[in-house]
DNA sequence: GCGAGTCCCTAACGCTGTTAGAGGCATGCG
DNA sequence: CGCATGCCTCTAACAGCGTTAGGGACTCGC
């Protein structure tokens, strides 16, 4: 059976997860397939073609997103969204380096606009819905980027604690992992957007 | 006069702000300063390491910060700092992936020290003032890394309406432009602690 | 006068993405 | 059956990359 550019994108993925974006050669990914390096130019137009589809491939991996339930708070919703895309990120090395840049899909379109509905409905301008959206999609993509460069060099990055920084010695020690640090960030976005949120719904209660 | 290794970091800066981070190879970097490839190897150890020292010179151009005015509300305090430096990191192509993986440096330490303790000062828990820092630049880094993605890509990238997703089309047109975007965002987050500051230093006003 | 240190050179190695061009192998058509 | 057409792969090669080896001037302190 012959090679398909789905196998060609697979293994590409498995060889970024395994040795980071910098370790995938168009050599090294040939021979894993047992095929020589110029054959992967007939699946492939380039090695930036490769590199869309694998990004692509990542953004796929996303579950199919459901509406929001009724009676579900709309923000409970919105921020399981970017959990669920915080996590399918967080599952491949340098994913931040490859998605970056790249136009939301074609088939990504319905969900934006799904999302943004639900932004509308709950009292916000289609603009600065979009606004709102796009500000959580750059903290998520931030903060995927620091988690995964901080995994990158962890060879003795233990730091000789200065004591002349009480605050910052004191913060190092309730700081907890990866996941609170981002939970943090979160809550504030959304407290900061249920907060704008209130002032749309219950302009007052009373004037207006 | 022989070459510095300020003048290699110096031109390294002009190279990347000219032509992008992957526009900047060594020997064309030598013939800009007059001089053949591998005496580059003399200033300086590597290319990973002019990088970062690259990185360091882009930070080095934020101005030295204030603490707080006598009376300044914190938070606009802290704003202003974000400001800057988005504007640091916007005026340098790529600025993002030059710098991102880099622990602070040292000598960015007493500031980041200042401004934890202006957060534990407004109600902050150590650890809780680290994670809203980072929270805040991981936005920030975002937030740059899709603005330069944006503008390393703009051929032909209207897309056509679809009016099948009504509030999408309606987003495009009170958009606004890169700042207003970063601006609403920001105000998101410091809504948020805003917030949650509130909380903390008048625990109900009531009760405790 | 001379060794040490500084700053630069040419030559070359192994790697990269990519192109040119050819060949085998299945299929469908006359 | 013979033959052409597409599909899929190959070897050979090119220019460019980061990097190393080794050497040669030129300036300083002794």
């Amino acid at each position: 059976m012959p090679l398909t550019r789905d196998d060609v994108v697979r293994e590409a993925v498995e060889v970024i997860d395994a040795n980071g974006l910098a370790g995938l050669t168009l050599r090294g990914l040939a021979k894993r397939l047992g095929v020589s390096a110029p054959t992967l130019y007939w699946h492939v137009t380039d090695k930036r073609h490769l590199l869309d589809l694998v990004a692509e491939n990542v953004l796929a991996e996303l579950p199919a997103r459901r509406a929001p339930a009724e009676g579900e708070p709309v923000l409970d919703w919105l921020a399981d969204g970017i959990r669920v895309r915080r996590a399918a990120l967080l599952a491949h090395r340098d994913s931040v380096l490859v998605v970056a840049g790249n136009r939301p899909t074609e088939d990504a379109l319905p969900e934006i606009e799904r999302t943004i509905a639900a932004l509308v409905g709950a009292g916000l301008a289609p603009g600065e819905a979009v606004q709102v959206l796009t500000a959580l999609g750059s903290f998520l993509l931030g903060d995927v980027l620091e988690t995964q460069a901080a995994l990158d060099r962890p060879p003795g990055d233990v730091r000789p604690p200065h004591t002349e920084y009480p605050h910052l010695v004191a913060a190092t020690e309730g700081f907890g992992d990866d996941d609170e640090r981002f939970e943090t960030g979160l809550a504030l976005m959304l407290d900061g957007l249920r907060a704008r949120l209130a002032t749309r719904a219950a302009p007052g209660s009373a004037a207006t």
